[in-house]
DNA sequence: ACTTCAGTGTAAATCGATTAACGAACCGAG
DNA sequence: CTCGGTTCGTTAATCGATTTACACTGAAGT
């Protein structure tokens, strides 16, 4: 009625001399009224700028907010340049459209905690969806305490009672190993992004691969031991970076060559580095396979096209 | 009381003999009851499994659902593969999570309308930003009509009431263009993706970049012709391609050397197509830009790295 | 004994909508 | 004239929390 209140279904209800039922019929039940009585319902709604049914009240009714949360890496950034995780989200994001829902991103960064955590807590959705996050996670934990449906993607895999979905990275990676094996290979590198939450660069022994707080990159590098290591032959070299990227890649196999100059075939645990490392052996004058066999590993366009 | 009922502010304050509104203190200020009750409090809601405070429920009564509504591109796809949207969105995403806000995706499909649009009216958040639609996008109508504080980036730029930010491609546009004319370039093309919402690809005449639906391209073009047309040398020819992708900027380059080979200069309406035309140039021998000069725009950081 | 005040907790209105269940009017059929 | 069946609308409970006053209890001040 004041002329400087908000419209709601209340104040149209009013302004018609009807029931808020009736108005909320002629939005979302248009057989179970009057055509003619929609019809000034509309009007009126036009008339006081109505802006239609307020989603908030609505989803606290309904109980459902018709939105999707996707828990996302850390950083955002490295995020959208890896196309692995680009791919995914893209699916997400079609899928959500195809189901008629929003999709709400929370990206977990390491911070403080407090604050960032909030983000899970206020989250006005109907399930989480949770991309790759290092083991321990407090993101995860606050994402459980919701109580809401949940998938957990990649990692971590102890997801407690969540769904989870991802690759067999171990044995996987071991059939890679057994392959390069099969081919003759006996020294072997690797190169991983970000291990664990600090910022490592360099060369990575067991005692930290192992324990790790990523565990798709352990489960890669376990798989690969699985499948390469032997009595005769001494555990595989480890280069790690922080990065996830073509630079990375690069940085890391120039920096491994100069560690281990025998080797005959390097992994790369991610597509994006294998680009930089291919990158980086073209460099040094080495040729590819012949001289040096580098894998990669996500199936992304851009490593077909760089043919690896 | 019931087993079996979902926990809420109501039954812990029952099973506890208090009143709802102490319960919710306990939660949101620490400062107005007894440590005890407080330690009592949550000691129940613990038992319960209470997962906090619900979110729907208190953005209804505070009027802020600490979120914030991005309306993205239609082709999410090729919205992840453009690194100058994947950029925007990052910074996005980083602001947001420093002003506590979560960030609700939205992508604005061309599809057939209702259903698409339904997620901007069920979205429960605070306000929007409009990230590059093409003119007359029923979502930025759907937005406009929430009422909700609104930002348009870049595109369209007839936003209504909405705030606008953007770059004066025009201006920018004709500068280039000036500066071509400078280094003595009297032939030259322009590539550019998606003018309008169809699916055309191939040479654009005035007539249809002049209507095209994407002000961005628009404002480009006719940027560019601004700084370089004179009476003396004929409209400049316009090659246009569904995609915004290096591929496209390959295909469209060989396309319109195939039909103008006397060009000197060729600019690109994007980085992300003039690696593409890099690519394909080199692949026809020429060099750049001794044989042809190739332009971007943009800035963004794969174009560096590519020299342009 | 009479304010006054600090410390704690409560009552109750409210946010804006949805939805079962019910009632009134009307209509042709028996 | 009455009965069963539609059609159109209303009543009222409810979703789960927030927040402004206000009430109560002791203790301290005068």
């Amino acid at each position: 009625m004041s002329p400087n209140q908000r419209p709601s279904l209340r104040t149209i209800a009013q302004q018609l001399g009807l029931s808020t039922a009736s108005v909320s019929h002629a939005f979302n039940r248009p057989d179970r009224v009057s055509a003619h009585l929609r019809a000034r319902v509309l009007a009126e709604a036009a008339r006081q700028g109505y802006p239609g049914p307020d989603p908030a009240a609505r989803q606290l009714r309904r109980g459902r907010a018709d939105a999707l949360g996707l828990v996302f890496t850390s950083e955002l950034s490295f995020a959208f340049r890896d196309p692995a995780a680009v791919g995914f989200l893209e699916g997400l994001a079609r899928s959500c459209e195809g189901a008629g829902l929003n999709l709400l991103v929370i990206s977990a960064q390491d911070a403080p905690g407090a604050r960032d955590v909030d983000a899970v807590r206020n989250a006005v959705i109907d399930g989480f969806v949770v991309y790759s996050l290092r083991d321990g996670d407090p993101h995860l934990a606050a994402v459980l305490e919701r109580k809401l449906p949940t998938v957990v993607v990649d990692a971590p895999e102890q997801a407690g009672t969540a769904d989870w979905v991802g690759l067999d990275d171990r044995a996987s990676a071991r059939a890679l190993g057994e392959y390069l094996r099969q081919l003759g290979h006996r020294r072997v590198g690797i190169i991983i992004a970000r291990l664990s939450a600090d910022r490592h660069c360099g060369p990575a022994g067991p005692d930290r691969w192992a324990h790790g707080s990523s565990s798709v990159g352990r489960n890669r590098i376990l798989g690969l031991h699985d499948g390469l290591a032997t009595p005769d032959h001494p555990a595989v070299p480890v280069e790690e970076h922080i990065e996830n990227s073509p630079r990375a890649g690069a940085d890391a196999l120039h920096a491994l060559l100069d560690r281990h100059p025998d080797l005959t075939a390097v992994c790369c645990l991610s597509d994006v580095l294998a680009v930089g490392a291919l990158a980086a052996a073209a460099q040094r004058g080495l040729r590819v396979p012949e001289d040096l066999t580098i894998t990669g590993f996500d199936g992304i366009a851009e490593a077909e096209r760089a043919g690896i």
